[in-house]
DNA sequence: TTTTTGAAGTTTACAATATAAACATGCATG
DNA sequence: CATGCATGTTTATATTGTAAACTTCAAAAA
Protein backbone atom coordinates (compact mmCIF):
# COMPACT_ATOMS: atom_id res chain seq x y z
CA UNK A 1 0.00 0.00 0.00
CA UNK A 2 1.47 2.95 -1.10
CA UNK A 3 1.37 6.33 0.63
CA UNK A 4 -0.68 8.25 -1.37
CA UNK A 5 -3.65 6.91 -2.69
CA UNK A 6 -6.13 8.37 -5.40
CA UNK A 7 -9.53 8.78 -3.72
CA UNK A 8 -11.78 6.52 -5.44
CA UNK A 9 -14.42 9.24 -5.16
CA UNK A 10 -12.88 12.97 -6.25
CA UNK A 11 -14.63 14.82 -3.83
CA UNK A 12 -15.95 17.76 -5.87
CA UNK A 13 -15.05 16.37 -9.55
CA UNK A 14 -18.70 18.38 -11.12
CA UNK A 15 -16.36 21.84 -10.48
CA UNK A 16 -13.33 20.39 -11.39
CA UNK A 17 -14.59 18.85 -14.98
CA UNK A 18 -16.08 23.19 -15.10
CA UNK A 19 -12.86 24.43 -14.60
CA UNK A 20 -11.01 21.83 -17.28
CA UNK A 21 -13.89 23.00 -19.14
CA UNK A 22 -12.77 26.74 -19.16
CA UNK A 23 -9.28 25.97 -19.22
CA UNK A 24 -9.35 24.01 -22.20
CA UNK A 25 -11.77 26.65 -24.11
CA UNK A 26 -9.28 29.03 -23.04
CA UNK A 27 -6.52 27.20 -24.24
CA UNK A 28 -7.97 25.97 -27.95
CA UNK A 29 -11.26 27.27 -28.25
CA UNK A 30 -14.86 25.51 -27.72
CA UNK A 31 -14.05 23.47 -30.76
CA UNK A 32 -11.31 22.16 -28.66
CA UNK A 33 -13.20 21.06 -26.06
CA UNK A 34 -13.83 17.29 -25.59
CA UNK A 35 -15.58 15.51 -22.76
CA UNK A 36 -12.62 13.10 -23.01
CA UNK A 37 -10.11 16.03 -22.55
CA UNK A 38 -11.88 17.43 -19.72
CA UNK A 39 -12.10 13.88 -17.85
CA UNK A 40 -8.10 13.77 -18.59
CA UNK A 41 -7.60 17.04 -16.60
CA UNK A 42 -9.49 16.52 -14.23
CA UNK A 43 -7.86 13.03 -13.05
CA UNK A 44 -11.02 10.93 -13.95
CA UNK A 45 -12.28 8.03 -16.53
CA UNK A 46 -13.37 9.58 -19.94
CA UNK A 47 -16.70 8.26 -18.84
CA UNK A 48 -16.93 10.12 -15.26
CA UNK A 49 -18.23 13.24 -16.41
CA UNK A 50 -21.51 11.69 -17.46
CA UNK A 51 -22.21 11.51 -13.92
CA UNK A 52 -22.61 15.03 -13.56
CA UNK A 53 -23.73 16.01 -16.98
CA UNK A 54 -26.12 14.67 -19.14
CA UNK A 55 -23.63 15.22 -22.09
CA UNK A 56 -21.60 17.30 -23.73
CA UNK A 57 -23.82 20.23 -24.35
CA UNK A 58 -24.96 19.78 -21.02
CA UNK A 59 -21.59 20.51 -19.86
CA UNK A 60 -20.77 23.70 -22.23
CA UNK A 61 -24.43 24.99 -20.97
CA UNK A 62 -22.98 24.72 -17.20
CA UNK A 63 -20.09 27.02 -18.52
CA UNK A 64 -22.32 29.16 -20.36
CA UNK A 65 -24.14 29.75 -16.85
CA UNK A 66 -21.58 29.99 -14.62
CA UNK A 67 -20.30 32.68 -17.05
CA UNK A 68 -23.44 34.58 -17.17
CA UNK A 69 -23.55 34.52 -13.61
CA UNK A 70 -20.03 36.30 -13.11
CA UNK A 71 -21.02 38.76 -15.54
CA UNK A 72 -23.75 39.88 -13.74
CA UNK A 73 -22.51 39.81 -10.75
CA UNK A 74 -18.81 41.61 -11.78
CA UNK A 75 -22.38 44.65 -13.13
CA UNK A 76 -23.67 44.70 -10.29
CA UNK A 77 -20.05 45.09 -7.86
CA UNK A 78 -19.00 47.81 -10.50
CA UNK A 79 -22.66 49.64 -9.78
CA UNK A 80 -22.06 49.38 -6.09
CA UNK A 81 -18.02 50.60 -6.35
CA UNK A 82 -19.15 53.87 -7.97
CA UNK A 83 -20.91 55.65 -5.76
CA UNK A 84 -24.35 57.46 -5.83
CA UNK A 85 -24.31 59.23 -9.30
CA UNK A 86 -26.55 57.32 -11.38
CA UNK A 87 -24.68 57.97 -14.33
CA UNK A 88 -21.07 56.65 -12.58
CA UNK A 89 -23.22 53.80 -12.01
CA UNK A 90 -24.56 53.30 -15.56
CA UNK A 91 -20.79 53.76 -17.06
CA UNK A 92 -18.91 51.71 -14.25
CA UNK A 93 -21.78 48.73 -15.31
CA UNK A 94 -20.35 49.26 -18.84
CA UNK A 95 -17.14 49.39 -17.99
CA UNK A 96 -17.48 46.17 -16.21
CA UNK A 97 -19.10 44.79 -19.23
CA UNK A 98 -15.95 45.55 -21.23
CA UNK A 99 -13.61 44.38 -18.63
CA UNK A 100 -15.10 40.60 -17.90
CA UNK A 101 -14.76 40.09 -21.67
CA UNK A 102 -11.40 41.09 -21.62
CA UNK A 103 -10.47 39.68 -18.58
CA UNK A 104 -12.49 36.09 -19.43
CA UNK A 105 -12.42 35.58 -22.90
CA UNK A 106 -12.73 32.19 -22.43
CA UNK A 107 -16.15 32.83 -20.48
CA UNK A 108 -17.54 35.03 -23.08
CA UNK A 109 -16.59 33.57 -25.86
CA UNK A 110 -18.39 30.45 -24.87
CA UNK A 111 -21.57 32.58 -23.59
CA UNK A 112 -21.49 33.76 -26.84
CA UNK A 113 -20.72 31.19 -29.46
CA UNK A 114 -24.02 30.43 -29.99
CA UNK A 115 -22.83 26.88 -30.92
CA UNK A 116 -25.69 25.10 -28.81
CA UNK A 117 -28.52 27.64 -29.41
CA UNK A 118 -30.38 25.03 -31.31
CA UNK A 119 -30.60 22.46 -28.85
CA UNK A 120 -32.31 21.75 -25.89
CA UNK A 121 -31.40 23.76 -22.96
CA UNK A 122 -32.36 26.70 -24.70
CA UNK A 123 -34.92 27.96 -22.04
CA UNK A 124 -32.54 28.14 -19.11
CA UNK A 125 -30.10 29.42 -20.98
CA UNK A 126 -32.54 32.11 -22.17
CA UNK A 127 -33.76 33.26 -18.62
CA UNK A 128 -29.93 33.53 -17.56
CA UNK A 129 -28.69 35.51 -20.15
CA UNK A 130 -31.91 37.98 -19.98
CA UNK A 131 -31.37 39.03 -16.45
CA UNK A 132 -28.17 40.95 -17.52
CA UNK A 133 -30.41 42.35 -20.07
CA UNK A 134 -33.03 43.50 -17.66
CA UNK A 135 -31.19 44.92 -15.59
CA UNK A 136 -29.40 47.47 -18.35
CA UNK A 137 -32.99 48.15 -19.51
CA UNK A 138 -33.80 49.11 -15.83
CA UNK A 139 -30.94 51.74 -15.42
CA UNK A 140 -31.47 53.10 -18.52
CA UNK A 141 -35.13 53.95 -17.26
CA UNK A 142 -33.77 54.81 -14.19
CA UNK A 143 -31.46 57.24 -15.82
CA UNK A 144 -33.96 58.91 -18.38
CA UNK A 145 -36.18 59.89 -15.64
CA UNK A 146 -33.03 62.05 -14.24
CA UNK A 147 -32.58 63.79 -17.15
CA UNK A 148 -29.44 61.64 -17.79
CA UNK A 149 -30.56 60.34 -20.94
CA UNK A 150 -33.04 61.44 -24.09
CA UNK A 151 -36.16 60.35 -23.67
CA UNK A 152 -37.06 56.67 -25.77
CA UNK A 153 -38.15 53.20 -25.45
CA UNK A 154 -35.47 51.96 -23.14
CA UNK A 155 -35.52 48.68 -24.79
CA UNK A 156 -34.28 50.51 -28.12
CA UNK A 157 -31.47 52.15 -26.69
CA UNK A 158 -30.76 49.24 -24.58
CA UNK A 159 -29.95 47.09 -28.16
CA UNK A 160 -28.32 49.86 -29.50
CA UNK A 161 -25.87 49.64 -26.42
CA UNK A 162 -24.98 45.88 -26.30
CA UNK A 163 -25.20 45.50 -29.59
CA UNK A 164 -21.96 48.42 -29.63
CA UNK A 165 -20.55 46.85 -26.76
CA UNK A 166 -20.68 43.37 -27.47
CA UNK A 167 -19.98 43.89 -31.31
CA UNK A 168 -16.43 45.60 -29.95
CA UNK A 169 -15.76 42.82 -27.12
CA UNK A 170 -16.35 40.08 -29.79
CA UNK A 171 -13.92 41.99 -32.10
CA UNK A 172 -11.71 42.46 -29.65
CA UNK A 173 -11.73 39.34 -28.55
CA UNK A 174 -11.19 37.26 -31.87
CA UNK A 175 -7.98 39.96 -32.48
CA UNK A 176 -9.80 41.71 -35.16
CA UNK A 177 -9.24 45.13 -34.51
CA UNK A 178 -5.34 45.20 -34.13
CA UNK A 179 -4.88 44.33 -37.36
CA UNK A 180 -7.44 47.12 -38.48
CA UNK A 181 -6.54 49.77 -36.39
CA UNK A 182 -2.97 49.21 -35.88
CA UNK A 183 -1.13 49.46 -32.49
CA UNK A 184 -1.03 53.42 -32.05
CA UNK A 185 -4.42 53.07 -29.57
CA UNK A 186 -4.29 50.26 -26.76
CA UNK A 187 -7.41 48.37 -26.02
CA UNK A 188 -8.67 50.73 -23.39
CA UNK A 189 -8.28 54.01 -25.84
CA UNK A 190 -10.53 52.11 -28.29
CA UNK A 191 -13.16 50.77 -25.63
CA UNK A 192 -13.52 54.17 -24.24
CA UNK A 193 -13.74 55.52 -28.11
CA UNK A 194 -16.44 53.44 -28.63
CA UNK A 195 -18.54 54.12 -25.35
CA UNK A 196 -18.29 57.90 -26.08
CA UNK A 197 -20.11 57.49 -29.34
CA UNK A 198 -22.47 55.01 -28.22
CA UNK A 199 -23.04 57.64 -24.93
CA UNK A 200 -23.13 60.42 -27.69
CA UNK A 201 -25.32 58.88 -30.05
CA UNK A 202 -27.87 58.30 -27.17
CA UNK A 203 -27.83 61.85 -25.62
CA UNK A 204 -26.01 60.85 -22.42
CA UNK A 205 -24.95 63.63 -20.19
CA UNK B 1 -25.62 -1.20 -67.62
CA UNK B 2 -27.93 1.16 -66.36
CA UNK B 3 -29.42 4.43 -68.42
CA UNK B 4 -27.93 6.97 -66.19
CA UNK B 5 -24.24 6.18 -65.17
CA UNK B 6 -22.27 8.44 -62.68
CA UNK B 7 -19.70 9.97 -63.95
CA UNK B 8 -16.34 8.91 -61.82
CA UNK B 9 -15.27 12.58 -62.51
CA UNK B 10 -17.51 15.36 -61.01
CA UNK B 11 -16.69 17.69 -63.14
CA UNK B 12 -16.93 21.08 -60.46
CA UNK B 13 -16.48 19.05 -56.91
CA UNK B 14 -14.82 22.04 -55.35
CA UNK B 15 -17.49 24.01 -55.93
CA UNK B 16 -20.52 21.19 -55.00
CA UNK B 17 -18.06 20.64 -51.68
CA UNK B 18 -17.88 24.54 -51.05
CA UNK B 19 -21.95 24.99 -51.30
CA UNK B 20 -22.59 21.76 -49.38
CA UNK B 21 -20.54 23.07 -46.58
CA UNK B 22 -22.65 26.16 -46.43
CA UNK B 23 -25.77 24.15 -46.49
CA UNK B 24 -25.13 22.10 -43.65
CA UNK B 25 -23.91 25.12 -41.71
CA UNK B 26 -26.91 26.54 -42.53
CA UNK B 27 -29.06 23.40 -41.25
CA UNK B 28 -26.99 22.99 -38.07
CA UNK B 29 -24.27 25.66 -37.53
CA UNK B 30 -20.46 25.47 -38.06
CA UNK B 31 -20.66 22.77 -35.73
CA UNK B 32 -23.10 20.27 -37.60
CA UNK B 33 -20.34 20.78 -40.64
CA UNK B 34 -18.37 17.57 -41.05
CA UNK B 35 -16.34 16.53 -43.97
CA UNK B 36 -18.24 13.12 -44.64
CA UNK B 37 -21.27 14.64 -44.72
CA UNK B 38 -19.74 17.23 -47.27
CA UNK B 39 -19.24 14.36 -49.28
CA UNK B 40 -22.51 12.76 -48.94
CA UNK B 41 -24.37 16.14 -49.67
CA UNK B 42 -21.92 16.10 -52.91
CA UNK B 43 -22.63 12.40 -53.81
CA UNK B 44 -18.73 11.50 -53.63
CA UNK B 45 -16.82 9.39 -51.29
CA UNK B 46 -15.84 11.05 -47.70
CA UNK B 47 -12.13 11.30 -48.96
CA UNK B 48 -12.75 12.53 -51.67
CA UNK B 49 -12.64 16.56 -50.31
CA UNK B 50 -8.96 16.04 -49.47
CA UNK B 51 -8.21 16.16 -53.06
CA UNK B 52 -9.70 19.53 -53.36
CA UNK B 53 -8.89 20.85 -49.55
CA UNK B 54 -6.12 20.18 -47.26
CA UNK B 55 -8.29 19.82 -44.16
CA UNK B 56 -11.44 20.39 -42.41
CA UNK B 57 -10.36 24.17 -41.62
CA UNK B 58 -9.21 24.52 -44.71
CA UNK B 59 -12.25 23.57 -46.47
CA UNK B 60 -14.10 26.09 -43.81
CA UNK B 61 -11.45 28.80 -44.48
CA UNK B 62 -12.74 28.39 -48.14
CA UNK B 63 -16.45 28.95 -46.76
CA UNK B 64 -15.55 31.93 -45.44
CA UNK B 65 -13.06 33.94 -47.80
CA UNK B 66 -16.22 32.99 -50.39
CA UNK B 67 -18.11 34.79 -48.33
CA UNK B 68 -15.93 37.60 -47.27
CA UNK B 69 -15.87 38.18 -51.61
CA UNK B 70 -19.74 38.15 -51.58
CA UNK B 71 -19.36 40.83 -48.49
CA UNK B 72 -17.72 43.10 -50.02
CA UNK B 73 -19.33 42.87 -53.64
CA UNK B 74 -22.91 43.56 -51.99
CA UNK B 75 -21.62 46.53 -50.60
CA UNK B 76 -20.02 47.95 -53.75
CA UNK B 77 -22.97 47.08 -55.59
CA UNK B 78 -24.92 48.77 -53.00
CA UNK B 79 -22.69 52.11 -53.48
CA UNK B 80 -23.19 52.16 -57.11
CA UNK B 81 -26.97 51.68 -56.98
CA UNK B 82 -27.01 54.51 -54.33
CA UNK B 83 -26.42 57.07 -56.54
CA UNK B 84 -24.09 60.13 -56.52
CA UNK B 85 -24.42 61.52 -52.63
CA UNK B 86 -21.25 60.13 -50.79
CA UNK B 87 -23.26 60.68 -47.54
CA UNK B 88 -26.36 57.86 -49.22
CA UNK B 89 -23.68 55.74 -50.77
CA UNK B 90 -22.14 55.57 -46.87
CA UNK B 91 -25.52 55.14 -45.48
CA UNK B 92 -26.32 52.23 -48.32
CA UNK B 93 -23.17 50.63 -47.43
CA UNK B 94 -24.01 50.21 -43.96
CA UNK B 95 -27.68 48.90 -44.72
CA UNK B 96 -25.76 46.58 -47.39
CA UNK B 97 -23.67 45.43 -44.15
CA UNK B 98 -26.88 44.30 -42.13
CA UNK B 99 -28.74 43.04 -45.14
CA UNK B 100 -26.07 40.58 -46.22
CA UNK B 101 -25.83 39.28 -42.57
CA UNK B 102 -29.36 38.69 -42.44
CA UNK B 103 -30.06 37.47 -46.00
CA UNK B 104 -27.05 34.43 -45.38
CA UNK B 105 -26.72 34.36 -41.82
CA UNK B 106 -24.74 31.07 -42.84
CA UNK B 107 -21.89 32.83 -44.06
CA UNK B 108 -22.07 35.34 -41.53
CA UNK B 109 -21.75 32.80 -39.14
CA UNK B 110 -19.11 30.97 -40.02
CA UNK B 111 -17.26 34.24 -40.75
CA UNK B 112 -17.16 35.28 -37.75
CA UNK B 113 -17.18 32.14 -35.94
CA UNK B 114 -13.76 32.78 -34.97
CA UNK B 115 -13.23 28.93 -34.52
CA UNK B 116 -10.17 29.29 -36.81
CA UNK B 117 -8.17 32.06 -35.90
CA UNK B 118 -6.04 30.09 -33.83
CA UNK B 119 -4.67 27.67 -36.66
CA UNK B 120 -2.79 28.53 -39.80
CA UNK B 121 -4.66 30.14 -42.55
CA UNK B 122 -4.90 33.00 -40.56
CA UNK B 123 -2.74 35.61 -42.84
CA UNK B 124 -4.77 35.39 -45.84
CA UNK B 125 -7.74 35.07 -43.85
CA UNK B 126 -7.05 38.57 -42.23
CA UNK B 127 -6.33 39.41 -45.69
CA UNK B 128 -9.52 39.11 -47.49
CA UNK B 129 -11.66 40.23 -44.56
CA UNK B 130 -9.58 43.50 -44.16
CA UNK B 131 -10.42 44.35 -47.51
CA UNK B 132 -13.95 45.42 -46.51
CA UNK B 133 -12.79 47.50 -43.47
CA UNK B 134 -10.55 49.50 -45.67
CA UNK B 135 -13.03 50.17 -48.06
CA UNK B 136 -14.97 51.64 -45.14
CA UNK B 137 -12.20 54.00 -43.39
CA UNK B 138 -11.69 55.19 -47.13
CA UNK B 139 -15.42 56.41 -47.30
CA UNK B 140 -15.43 58.08 -44.05
CA UNK B 141 -12.24 59.67 -44.74
CA UNK B 142 -14.42 61.04 -47.83
CA UNK B 143 -17.24 61.93 -46.16
CA UNK B 144 -15.17 63.62 -43.50
CA UNK B 145 -13.73 65.99 -46.37
CA UNK B 146 -17.08 66.74 -47.36
CA UNK B 147 -18.20 67.63 -44.03
CA UNK B 148 -20.98 64.97 -43.70
CA UNK B 149 -19.22 63.33 -40.53
CA UNK B 150 -17.40 64.93 -37.95
CA UNK B 151 -13.43 65.09 -37.56
CA UNK B 152 -11.60 62.50 -36.02
CA UNK B 153 -9.25 59.61 -36.42
CA UNK B 154 -11.40 57.47 -39.31
CA UNK B 155 -9.81 54.24 -38.14
CA UNK B 156 -11.78 55.10 -34.70
CA UNK B 157 -14.73 56.12 -35.95
CA UNK B 158 -14.92 52.54 -38.48
CA UNK B 159 -13.82 50.45 -34.87
CA UNK B 160 -16.83 51.85 -33.80
CA UNK B 161 -19.40 51.19 -36.40
CA UNK B 162 -18.20 47.87 -37.14
CA UNK B 163 -18.65 47.56 -33.53
CA UNK B 164 -22.23 48.41 -33.50
CA UNK B 165 -22.92 47.14 -36.63
CA UNK B 166 -21.44 43.50 -36.42
CA UNK B 167 -22.98 43.74 -32.46
CA UNK B 168 -26.43 43.84 -33.49
CA UNK B 169 -25.96 41.34 -36.57
CA UNK B 170 -24.39 39.01 -34.08
CA UNK B 171 -26.82 39.15 -31.85
CA UNK B 172 -29.88 39.13 -34.37
CA UNK B 173 -28.88 36.23 -36.34
CA UNK B 174 -28.27 33.83 -32.58
CA UNK B 175 -31.64 34.94 -32.28
CA UNK B 176 -30.95 36.64 -28.95
CA UNK B 177 -32.48 40.36 -29.35
CA UNK B 178 -36.44 39.35 -29.84
CA UNK B 179 -36.72 37.98 -26.40
CA UNK B 180 -35.14 40.85 -24.87
CA UNK B 181 -37.23 43.39 -27.01
CA UNK B 182 -40.37 41.58 -27.69
CA UNK B 183 -42.40 41.58 -30.84
CA UNK B 184 -43.17 45.09 -31.36
CA UNK B 185 -40.53 45.91 -33.64
CA UNK B 186 -39.49 44.11 -36.46
CA UNK B 187 -35.60 43.71 -37.38
CA UNK B 188 -35.52 46.61 -40.06
CA UNK B 189 -36.62 48.80 -36.94
CA UNK B 190 -33.57 47.41 -34.73
CA UNK B 191 -31.83 48.06 -37.65
CA UNK B 192 -32.63 51.84 -38.64
CA UNK B 193 -32.60 52.54 -34.64
CA UNK B 194 -29.00 51.46 -34.19
CA UNK B 195 -28.03 52.75 -37.27
CA UNK B 196 -29.29 56.04 -36.36
CA UNK B 197 -28.01 55.89 -33.12
CA UNK B 198 -24.12 55.23 -34.36
CA UNK B 199 -24.35 57.96 -37.17
CA UNK B 200 -25.67 60.57 -34.34
CA UNK B 201 -22.87 59.59 -32.22
CA UNK B 202 -20.60 60.07 -34.63
CA UNK B 203 -22.14 63.17 -36.08
CA UNK B 204 -23.32 62.23 -39.41
CA UNK B 205 -25.87 65.14 -41.20
C1' DT C 1 -21.65 -3.98 14.76
C1' DT C 2 -22.99 -5.76 10.29
C1' DT C 3 -25.63 -5.31 6.06
C1' DT C 4 -27.04 -3.10 2.21
C1' DT C 5 -27.76 0.36 -1.05
C1' DG C 6 -27.19 4.16 -4.10
C1' DA C 7 -24.22 7.75 -5.85
C1' DA C 8 -19.92 8.33 -8.10
C1' DG C 9 -16.22 6.04 -10.82
C1' DT C 10 -14.37 2.57 -14.14
C1' DT C 11 -14.24 -0.68 -18.07
C1' DT C 12 -15.85 -2.26 -22.14
C1' DA C 13 -18.13 -1.66 -26.38
C1' DC C 14 -19.91 0.63 -30.58
C1' DA C 15 -20.83 4.04 -34.07
C1' DA C 16 -19.14 8.34 -36.31
C1' DT C 17 -15.44 11.16 -37.39
C1' DA C 18 -10.67 13.11 -39.36
C1' DT C 19 -7.19 11.86 -41.94
C1' DA C 20 -3.48 9.04 -44.21
C1' DA C 21 -2.12 5.51 -47.68
C1' DA C 22 -2.73 2.57 -51.33
C1' DC C 23 -5.40 1.66 -55.24
C1' DA C 24 -8.51 2.79 -59.55
C1' DT C 25 -10.17 5.54 -63.48
C1' DG C 26 -10.13 8.18 -67.39
C1' DC C 27 -9.12 12.64 -69.73
C1' DA C 28 -5.37 15.12 -71.95
C1' DT C 29 -1.26 14.91 -74.14
C1' DG C 30 2.97 12.52 -76.23
C1' DC D 1 -2.40 4.19 -79.19
C1' DA D 2 -0.35 4.36 -74.78
C1' DT D 3 0.40 6.60 -70.62
C1' DG D 4 0.67 9.94 -66.78
C1' DC D 5 -1.46 12.84 -63.48
C1' DA D 6 -5.42 14.80 -61.46
C1' DT D 7 -9.44 13.19 -59.34
C1' DG D 8 -11.93 9.52 -57.16
C1' DT D 9 -12.41 5.25 -54.14
C1' DT D 10 -11.19 1.77 -50.58
C1' DT D 11 -9.10 0.49 -46.64
C1' DA D 12 -7.14 1.39 -42.27
C1' DT D 13 -6.11 3.81 -37.73
C1' DA D 14 -6.66 6.93 -33.91
C1' DT D 15 -9.98 9.97 -31.49
C1' DT D 16 -14.37 11.12 -30.12
C1' DG D 17 -19.42 10.82 -27.94
C1' DT D 18 -22.12 7.98 -25.50
C1' DA D 19 -24.45 3.68 -23.67
C1' DA D 20 -24.22 -0.41 -20.54
C1' DA D 21 -22.48 -3.26 -17.23
C1' DC D 22 -19.44 -3.53 -13.50
C1' DT D 23 -16.91 -1.68 -8.95
C1' DT D 24 -16.17 1.01 -4.75
C1' DC D 25 -17.24 3.16 -0.63
C1' DA D 26 -19.67 6.17 2.69
C1' DA D 27 -23.71 6.44 5.06
C1' DA D 28 -28.39 4.69 6.30
C1' DA D 29 -30.84 0.67 8.03
C1' DA D 30 -30.79 -3.57 10.52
Amino acid sequence: MTALKQAYHHGDLRTALLNAALEIIADSGPQGLTIREVARRAGVSHAAPYRHFEDKDDLILAVVEQGFELLYDTMQQAKLAAGDDPLDQFAASGIAYFEFAMKFPAYYRVMFSGDLLTSTGHESLQHTSNIAFEQMTDDIEMCQQLGIVQKGDPALQAVAILSSVHGFVTLANDNRLTNLVGEQYSMEDLRDYVMTTIFEGLGVH
